[in-house]
DNA sequence: GAGTGGTCTAGACCACGTC
DNA sequence: ACGTGGTCTAGACCACTCA
């Protein structure tokens, strides 16, 4: 009939937690405390505790407590432009430039490897399940905390031989390479989809299981339609305002 | 050291269901059960199957068990056109004609109310937080199952005395309303975020607080730039693939 | 009514962070 | 050394579903 005693532990947190009674960034009281104050047991004030860490308002750290979470989203606007001409040593596509344009810092930890195309990289690339795809990874961070992973795959016969296939800054920049050997892309056609984090992504992501994450899907198509790259970002889901801008006439529409 | 007990028991279930020897659908072995199995106590086992919920794995029912959990995401192509120019009975949209395209049944149901806009709202119509709005909420259903909530917001003086502002079917549809007025749109801004279900959420859209929702956020704006509507769609994450097609030179670039 | 999951208690030991 | 959260046990009662 009523709600459970956890329930109502959990809202008077909330209320003094959106009221600003607790500040982002404090401390919440312990869990003797919680437990001495309202008369329950620390099962229960703990599952008071887990359901507002599920709801995204509050982290706990082994050992020094609970806290109320700061969350300082960041706007990518996917839309924008790709044909970035030059890549030093600071990243310089869409995305490092809308960072910087926030008054933030991008960094950024890039892999290359060959691997076999699992079936979702083939299948958005053209391409048989197993196909041998080249594949940068990239560790995106911001003010030097992790924020994103960002994969991109290549159809290895296109980019052997070329810088794209060195785990080095490309020179004079990824679309120029392609653009050379008549793999400029002119189209894309994205996806997304925001689902719970896995135990090896919330690690990977600094995040909890369970918490929500965005993926995002993006084919690099010519103007001929064919697929010559596939972007592949999976960022913690609150972390990350994802913006397109359009206009409806140009879509051809029905 | 070593991994946490419930840790160890999620992962074993967690294979038995991605392998498929638990199948999309089936029933797992009860609490007692996995518990007698296990040699562990009743808390470890619920510890590895609510890992497992948090994940979307798996789902429960008060006094019926645990099962595994069946998704079938639904795309929608927010690029494409939304001049639908007629509105029957059934909803006539670029999301519901989404969803027949993939084979099911879109039905709504719509209520209309004025109220103050809130600052989110306010700001990206671009008025002052309070001006009168007109908002449709429509809760949309697929094959009678709900699936989204879309709230379309409008400037109050704008759809005064219109179809816009009664709780029925606009005929002949609502863009052609706004077209008339001089308000047809022509461009888009919009925004995708995800985050974690509050309570009330969960229960509105029948999943658990704290599973991951993605919100979108549409501004419609005319020629000039002025914005006359707002659309805001909030689904669970994993029932909806969001899709974008879009070319960058006619983006103009930087 | 029997079995299921949902909630709650009391108590314990461990790993981690801080001093 | 101490306090914190993380894990685990044993046991209880309740609400719900289904036969």
């Amino acid at each position: 009939m009523s709600a459970p005693l956890y329930a109502g532990l959990a809202a008077e947190l909330r209320q003094k937690i959106t009221s600003g009674a607790h500040q982002p960034g404090g401390r919440l009281p312990s869990e003797s405390e919680l437990q001495a104050e309202h008369g329950v047991s620390r099962h229960t004030v703990r599952q008071a505790l887990m359901l507002l860490a599920r709801e995204g308002l509050i982290i706990s750290g082994q050992g020094r407590g609970w806290y109320v979470r700061e969350v300082r989203p960041l706007n990518w606007t996917a839309s924008r432009t790709e044909r970035n001409l030059s890549t030093d040593q600071v990243p310089n596509d869409a995305w490092a430039r809308d960072v910087r344009g926030q008054g933030r810092r991008p960094t950024e930890r890039i892999e290359v490897a060959m691997i076999r195309a699992e079936a979702r990289v083939a299948e958005r690339l053209d391409l048989a399940t197993g196909a041998t795809v080249v594949v940068r990874r990239r560790y995106r961070y911001i003010d030097g905390e992790i924020y994103a992973t960002a994969d991109t795959y290549y159809p290895e016969p296109i980019v052997r031989g070329t810088p794209i296939a060195e785990p080095d800054d490309v020179l004079p920049g990824v679309y120029a390479v392609m653009a050379k050997m008549g793999y400029g892309w002119e189209r894309y056609a994205d996806e997304i989809v925001s689902r719970p984090a896995s135990r090896d992504e919330a690690d990977r992501l600094g995040v909890y299981p369970g918490d929500p994450l965005t993926e995002h899907w993006r084919t690099r198509l010519t103007a001929r339609g064919e697929a010559v790259a596939l972007m592949h970002t999976v960022a913690p889901g609150d972390r990350l305002v994802i913006r397109y801008e359009g206009r409806w006439d140009t879509d051809g529409g029905e």
